[in-house]
DNA sequence: AAGATCAGCAACCGCCTGACC
DNA sequence: TGGTCAGGCGGTTGCTGATCT
């Protein structure tokens, strides 16, 4: 393996590095009138000098219009950190868990966390005081993650009917969706990745018409991809409870997603 | 006021995987 | 059945703005 895409080659012509307003509308516009059918041909059909991979980069990552943005709630931080314990750095599996959240934004949000908090170490170890005071000067630095990495294999196993359920908790989706919830062909990111794929875009509702989020369900997340508080607590709950008692299999089927797997749904 | 430092974010890179031929 | 292609993912880098000295 190794090989360099063919749509990202230097053969072809490809626009590099942050992406201009007019690229946007373009993409937007394109996707919003045609959809998805192959993210290889879209930088030529919606007139981009960039390659399908950035395109879908793009998209995926700050143009799709179920992304909440913004800061990350105390509810989305507790379970990322609870997430991470159980899946390590699936961070595809974990933003599946977190509507309108990409994993490239929960990514750099863990990355922020842990660099946060090796500073943090290192200061304490070093035993000077005035040093951990310098690192939370900025921006009320604090970091109440656990540090420890997770086991390299992490499956929940289905919890027997008889056992108790986590206080707060709402229905599960069915079975662990994409994490881009209005990508039909995700399934985990281990779908298929063909071209017969079809995601519209340009609203919310038209997204979720096509492919209804398995989050969304639940009616306790709003069209714009956006959890309440009670959902959220639910889930940090849930996660709070399984991976407390250690539902721990070898399974390596990361498609028997945590939702999929355990026994509430 | 200016430079240094840091956090947050966007994007790229390399690799893996599955579908197709 | 093996090679090629395209999508997807995780790791990493670089830029920018905010904050501190």
């Amino acid at each position: 393996m190794g090989r360099v895409h063919p749509c990202c080659s230097e053969e072809k012509k490809v626009r590099k590095g942050l992406w201009s307003p007019e690229e946007d509308e373009r993409l937007t516009s394109h996707i919003a009138r045609f959809g998805v059918s192959c993210w290889s041909s879209i930088p030529e059909l919606a007139g981009l000098q960039r390659c399908g991979k950035s395109c879908r980069l793009r998209w995926m990552n700050y143009l799709r219009p179920d992304l909440k943005r913004g800061r990350f709630s105390q509810q989305e931080e507790d379970l990322i950190i609870a997430l991470h314990k159980a899946l390590g750095n699936s961070w595809s599996q974990i933003a599946a868990r977190l509507p309108g959240r990409s994993d490239n934004e929960i990514k750099n949000f863990w990355n922020a966390r842990l660099r946060k908090k090796l500073r943090q170490k290192e200061a304490s170890s070093t035993a000077g005081s005035k040093e951990h005071a310098a690192s939370h000067r900025r921006r009320g630095g604090e970091d109440g993650g656990s540090g420890t990495h997770p086991p390299a294999v992490f499956n929940p196993l289905p919890v027997p009917e008889d056992r108790p359920r986590p206080a707060g908790y709402v229905a599960a989706p069915a079975a662990a969706g994409s994490s881009y919830d209005n990508d039909p062909s995700g399934a985990g990111g281990t779908a298929a990745a063909t071209c017969g794929s079809v995601l519209m875009a340009g609203n919310a509702a038209a997204a979720e018409s096509v492919a209804p989020s398995p989050t969304s369900t639940t009616s306790a997340c709003t069209e714009a991809g956006g959890c309440d508080d009670g959902f959220l607590k639910a889930m940090v709950d849930d996660a709070s409870f399984l991976f407390g008692d250690f539902y721990l299999d070898g399974n390596q089927d990361g498609s028997n997603s945590f939702w999929g797997g355990h026994a509430f749904s």
